[in-house]
DNA sequence: GTAATTTACGAACGCTCGCTATCTATACTG
DNA sequence: CAGTATAGATAGCGAGCGTTCGTAAATTAC
């Protein structure tokens, strides 16, 4: 309950006002360098307003000068630039999975600064912490950047995370990892606010803004385990804190979910060990596809796109039904949701276009209007992206406070 | 002066945006009427700050004066205290079916002021404008309300609604209704801003704001069709125009959406029409049951639930079947919103508990975190009342602007 | 090479607004 | 009837913004 100040305040409070709305400006056309003249016009404030408001950002940091650009060739006295100095506030998101720890550095402007990225063979909780400290300290080091001078950091974790305590449920691959708080360790290593989510969440988010603008996004991480974010109008959507959570959805039509399981009935169906599984049955019963040459004894995943997109009609029929029970799971969350977009990112997203065009056919069918369907651009980084986002977005909140009426009940 | 003033920040501005603080103050207290001390206290303004803006606001005939509580026995000077006039700004909702129009006037402070209702067997199109003309006028003239005075109009109507055209799409019960610009009729009427909505998208504002509080609503209008509106913290989603359209979600392994249907798979399935046919057909094939001998020769969909009540194995087993085919339809647009809440209204709501534990027990099996499920306690007013909360809304954020860090592209 | 032109930066002035402090008004208590 | 506690009104002060004018720097024209 922020007491008092809920709305309004004396002139400092304006002048803060002010100076947000300036510093606001210069964010929005980042990382494109903006004159003096263009700040008054995107404003609407005075230019002495302005001036004073960007002595006291360039004062605190938070901006930096730029000389005049020698490539514009206008009339008369050439116009200071300021932008976004990167380095006010840089920050720092992680990314765990059991087999990859993946941590990047960004700058205010959102430029990468450093990803690195490291694998393991099935780490225990114990020794992912230690991982974790390790390549946090590699990535700050690579940055440049002095472990004091983050300014937010998220984490991000498979499972279902909860918001508060900050603790994650339901994540079979590590052993003993919904004991460990997460918070409190990268907290020891940085001292900034360090927040917790959810991956597939955190993809969405990164997926979200990648493509920008507006509307309802559904993004779906398929690999062995299926999680989807819903991205609303930037804002990510968290439900009570399980929302996404399409690998549980039914498909048989007796399904049952027991929440003890590691994967849900989706996942069984058609996860990436799934798909292996049906390509290896279908490959048994047609020794003389193209699928059962191509995938041999260890046939997986990737194998059955392939021979899928080589037109052999068994791989495609093994596709075929895994993009119908997709797109029949998926369905009633797409007419309630009714997205602008679905984006698929994950191992399976590698199949490409074979898998997303069976998928979009059988959407076409259970649907009124019709989302766009993508593959993400973003690949294995989508996840580290949006944890930098997320924690940009918490930097710019905390900075640009938004005075007025907000306050909840 | 000279330029377009708004976007920026003077002190004006500050002004406007310490009047607007108090104003909400008072808002959020609705009805209960304030002291100038306790304004003080609740924006954190300064005493003198907050009388000139109670000033204005009296003279602009937005808060009005009460005497002296009689009932309040403090010591010292007796306080001044203000509450919403809420005639400053009544709003108007319209409710649109094929069989009746519903008109609600309300005042400021959320107060009914008016609610006319007329039935009638099938109107044409053009009839139905006409109906909606006398409700309109004769809800006003009971509240006392000039047509002039209404602040904004929300009107909402069944099908697909195009929020920028105004238009409506996929409506089978009213021929010609798309046809017809519903909202420039209104304004015809009333000359103020008129919106236009899906009914089950106003219903579930109106249970969201019953409900009180943030978190995420699916609000199911359950009747011979099924729709559902989705809240999230108070805000309509919307998708791209079509959420929450459940009906359509397809029920058995092969069914296939056609667009241009009347009805969607699930409402062919658990419809209140397909609720009595599956009644009808039991007590045909068990014509010693309870049910049966309840629902005679017309048979229809509360001689189904009533049976059910009184434990009539047959009427039991057709509950059982609807709550089944319901929630399987309905538990992965669960999984992936995860809503705090989901509330059941519309005719078949009246079913009551039978229905309800059923369908949770069903629920209870295919979700993670089990949203609470409930029935609407609003009734068939839902619609009107989301119109006019809808309306208010719309008038209360055209009042408190929010300052700075908007308005750019 | 000098002057005119164009653009942008910088400083002084006046205005509005909100906060602090003080004074006045009102009603209950002993 | 006097004392006291609470609330409303009023003056002075400070802060910030907007307007206006003067100055600096670069390009173009002669």
């Amino acid at each position: 309950m922020s007491k008092g100040t809920v709305g309004g305040g004396g002139t400092t409070m304006l002048r803060r006002i002010n100076v947000a709305a300036v510093l606001d400006a210069v964010r929005r056309s980042a990382p494109a360098p903006l004159r003096v003249a263009e700040l008054v016009e995107r404003t609407g404030l005075a230019r002495p307003t302005v001036a004073q408001a960007v002595d006291e950002l360039l004062d605190a940091g938070w901006l930096q000068q730029h000389g005049p650009d020698s490539a514009d060739r206008s009339l008369g006295r050439p116009a200071i630039r300021v932008s976004l100095r990167g380095r006010a506030a840089p920050v720092l998101g992680l990314d765990v999975g059991p087999h990859r720890v993946t941590v990047g550095v960004s700058d205010l402007a959102g430029r990468k600064l450093s990803l690195v990225r490291r694998s393991g063979p099935g780490w225990t909780a114990q020794q992912l912490l230690g991982v974790i400290s390790e390549v946090i300290t590699e990535a700050l080091a690579e940055a440049e950047v002095p472990a004091e001078d983050v300014a937010a950091a998220v984490a991000a974790s498979p499972g279902i995370v909860d918001e508060h305590t900050g603790r994650v449920q339901l994540v079979p691959s590590v052993p003993g990892w919904s004991a460990i708080d997460l918070i409190k360790h990268v907290r020891g290593l940085l001292d900034c606010p360090v927040m917790l989510d959810n991956d597939a969440n955190l993809a969405a988010l990164a997926i979200a803004a990648a493509r920008g603008g507006t509307g309802t996004l559904l993004a779906v991480q398929w690999g062995e385990r299926l999680g989807a974010g819903i991205v609303i109008d930037g804002r990510l959507h968290r439900g009570t804190g399980a929302a996404g959570e399409i690998g549980f959805i039914a498909t048989a039509p007796d399904d049952v979910i027991n929440p003890e399981d590691s994967r849900g009935p989706l996942e069984r169906a058609v996860g990436s060990e799934a798909i292996a599984a049906l390509g290896r049955q279908a490959a048994l019963d047609h020794p003389e596809s193209r699928l059962a040459e191509l995938g041999g004894e260890q046939l997986d995943t990737a194998d059955v796109f392939a021979a899928a997109a080589e037109r052999d009609p068994v791989a495609q029929a093994v596709v075929q039904r895994v993009a119908r029970d997709f797109a029949r799971a998926l369905a009633p969350a797409v007419l309630v949701l009714d997205p602008t977009a679905v984006v698929i990112g994950g191992g399976v997203a590698r199949a490409g276009a074979v898998l997303l065009d069976a998928i979009s056919d059988q959407l076409r069918l259970l649907t009124l209007n019709h989302p766009k369907l993508e593959l993400s651009a973003l690949a294995e980084d989508a996840v580290v992206t949006g944890a930098m986002r997320m924690a940009l977005d918490e930097v710019w909140q905390r900075k640009l406070p938004t005075p007025a009426l907000t306050s909840t009940t």
